[in-house]
DNA sequence: AGCCCTTCAATTGTCGACACTTTTAAAATA
DNA sequence: TATTTTAAAAGTGTCGACAATTGAAGGGCT
């Protein structure tokens, strides 16, 4: 559920809530790219007052998925190629350096504890062929375990706080699912087989190329498309 | 002056004034790094309600000043030795990728204020041989125009809005402003240079250096002092 | 004396209302 | 009819007050 920035915290307020329930819409498209969002209407559909809501939508702003202007109120942001691209130039160059830290600071049964969900997402995805809901969810598990492992936590902070909703807003609505699951397997275990083997260069290259080769695939359906 | 996300705001509100005159506090440790922040008394110092005060300090939340538990309050963060090396790291890497595309999409005017801006930063450094602020308000503002000439909103975003008010937090409370000066203008000069021949890799791996020898600059500053 | 429970004050989270701004729509003029 | 002006409607920013939660002081127990 991706939720892993709230499960630390103690108690959960309405603004939680709201964060939650309005970054779903947002990602799932229930709220469309580009339109336009009423403070009214939505504490209206939430059952809560103006206050909650507007803490939530400040948040919502930090982890761009909204864009307000003073005064004039907030807009869900619109995709574009050209951001999504900016997006992925900057996951190749943070997941690397998670890649290299992971490498060096990873406890070793965290290490295997990674190697043991990428078997188990293996025999899942086996099972459960084309869902590709499933393959998601286990591939962003692998990324935030090794970014977890970075120990780093403003690049913690950055990638799943910040970037990473975006990253799923950009898969769910231009549905970048893609074919390129079983080699999306082989290339994270050689990247858990850098890490396991304390090399961080080749752990930073194999993570450089992953993302490049979804990049570039990226670029090819949307080349496709037009 | 570095306020460059409220240059093109059209309108200012309480909550904006609030948020540059906290950041500023707690930059220049007028409200102390780690002591507690308190609601009502920081509304009534500035004379608002505690509405548009809540706003800044989500907004203070987004570039790590303060950290907030929710139902307990925020404090002002703590600065160790651990977190600026990754800060540091995260610089690295960000403004290497910022070098790299800035050799790519800078247009050549740009690239010449960029080159006339240095020249007017080594004049006045001679003239006001040690105050401090000057140089670092030059060193700040020759990095932002690189990270600008990026043309990568997510990195612009990162980098000017959310980690540099650390970065200056950092310097001013640790003092770092130390015995780089005139190296530091050298590197300068050998970046712009690679990027007015576009030589992305050149520059990126020139600006990592640059960052990296300031990093470890910091390392033996802290050694030293303990 | 030390520890746990209770009570109370202080702080945070939320609410409804008001002031100001922006946007929309209508009216007036050319 | 097209354009500008004006007025109303909607929306955002801010305020003061109340509710819920936390942290601390005090009292009771072992």
């Amino acid at each position: 559920m991706l939720a892993s920035q709230l499960l630390l915290r103690p108690s959960v307020t309405a603004s939680d809530r709201l964060l939650l329930a309005i970054q779903e819409a947002i990602v799932e498209g229930e709220i469309p790219a580009g339109s336009k969002i009423s403070e009214p209407e939505l504490a209206r559909r939430f059952a809560v007052s103006r206050a909650p809501l507007r803490e939530a939508l400040a948040r919502l702003e930090r982890c761009h998925l909204i864009e307000r202007i003073p005064n004039a109120g907030a807009r869900v942001v619109t995709l574009t190629p050209e951001k999504l691209i900016s997006l992925y130039q900057l996951r190749e160059e943070l997941e690397g350096l998670a890649c290299r830290l992971a490498a060096q600071y990873m406890a070793d049964d965290e290490i295997q504890e990674l190697q043991a969900l990428l078997d188990e997402h293996l025999r899942t995805q086996r099972v459960r062929e084309g869902e590709s809901y499933y393959q998601e969810a286990g591939d962003l598990d692998f990324h935030y375990r090794i970014i977890l492992g970075s120990k780093n936590p403003y690049l913690i902070n950055i990638l799943c706080d910040e970037l990473y909703f975006l990253v799923r807003m950009y898969r769910v609505q231009l549905g970048m699912n893609g074919p390129r699951v079983s080699r999306a397997f082989d290339e994270h275990k050689a990247i858990i087989h850098a890490i396991a083997n304390r090399d961080g260069e080749l752990a930073d290259l194999l993570m450089r190329r992953h993302i490049g080769a979804s990049r570039q695939n990226i670029a090819l359906q949307l080349q496709q498309t037009r």
